[in-house]
DNA sequence: AAATTGGGACAGTCATGTTGACTTATCTGC
DNA sequence: GCAGATAAGTCAACATGACTGTCCCAATTT
């Protein structure tokens, strides 16, 4: 049952993809195991771009995470960025240490709470960042574009149901 | 520009969640951002459940996703599941000895191919991947059921647009 | 008979995460 | 004003999962 799927529209950014519907009853083990395989592959499709340049200047993923909600939300504090990244104290404090030694990162001390760190980038931190976003707006552009609008609506639907409520506020807030 | 989410939605498996739909110009930065950061956080969600029974186990996610592919695949080779990891061969052996050496999988010679040993699970192998895959079932039938069948459509239409045309193949292979 | 392929094994390394305990500065409530 | 809570940084030790490189064996292909 496997379902070609048409290389050209990978150019013709206008006509959706065309992959299997979902069928009335989707409930069932093989659309769930559809979901979960496609999940992965898509993700690591995804991020696999950006992981060329990381090798390249001696980054890793974990540095990636932080550049782009630093990125996101410039003057965020460093206990917002560990409860985004759901990572220990520990943990980020290392990444950030790699990213202000090599001045991608800067700190400064907080307005409202001087005990907190608002993190922002600088001019190399926000040029690497650029770099590496442009990598994944490029696969995601290309999905978006095959597989038509209507489809990206339901693409955040979906994903948004997979997150917790209790954690979709801080998702939301990332927006606008 | 925060949207609220229904929480009682969660019950109610008919009413499609209400999220921001995508816009006409949908190709912008904020746009395309949004699919990152759900793509993270909706994949980081749906394994955190099956975490928990992992380390029960002592095992981790490499020994999952082995564990998911080969109850997927029965019979396939080692290659073949190098191949759709993406991950060496080192890196897999010791994989598969720690699930070999806990008697949750099997490896029979290959009978077109000899030199190719065949995975199975076995039965306990096959309970506890049941049990993993309940976790990540709970998280996705909730997603499926919040966001509605034509969500669903279109959730695996833009993953799969996140796939290189080249991998495409091997993913649909799993299906059917 | 020679070359290739599928698989396993050993050694060493690196990146990313963890826990626990401790310090410093700052804020908040009484 | 002081006690307690909070934000952040730090040290040490450790686990996991990936990597690279090399060598080997058995089976298949040419």
């Amino acid at each position: 049952m496997t379902v070609p799927i048409s290389a050209t529209a990978a150019q013709a950014h206008v006509s959706p993809l065309k992959v299997t519907p979902a069928s009335p009853l989707f409930l069932r083990e093989d659309e769930i195991r559809r979901g979960i395989e496609l999940l992965y592959f898509g993700y690591t499709s995804m991020i696999r771009g950006a992981d060329a340049i990381l090798e390249a200047q001696g980054l890793g993923r974990a540095h990636h995470r932080s550049l782009y909600f630093i990125a996101r939300r410039p003057g965020l504090s460093v206990g917002e960025l560990i409860s985004l990244l759901g990572v220990t104290k520990q943990s980020l404090g290392r990444v950030l240490n790699d990213l202000g030694h090599r001045e991608l990162v800067e700190q400064r001390v907080g307005v409202a709470d001087r005990r907190q760190r608002l993190l922002t980038l600088t001019a190399s931190g926000a040029a690497l960042e650029a770099r590496l976003f442009t990598e994944l707006e490029r696969s995601m552009a290309r999905a978006y574009g095959e597989a038509g609008q209507q489809a990206v609506s339901g693409f955040w639907a979906v994903l948004m149901g997979l997150v917790p409520p209790a954690d979709r506020p801080q998702v939301e807030a990332l927006q606008g």
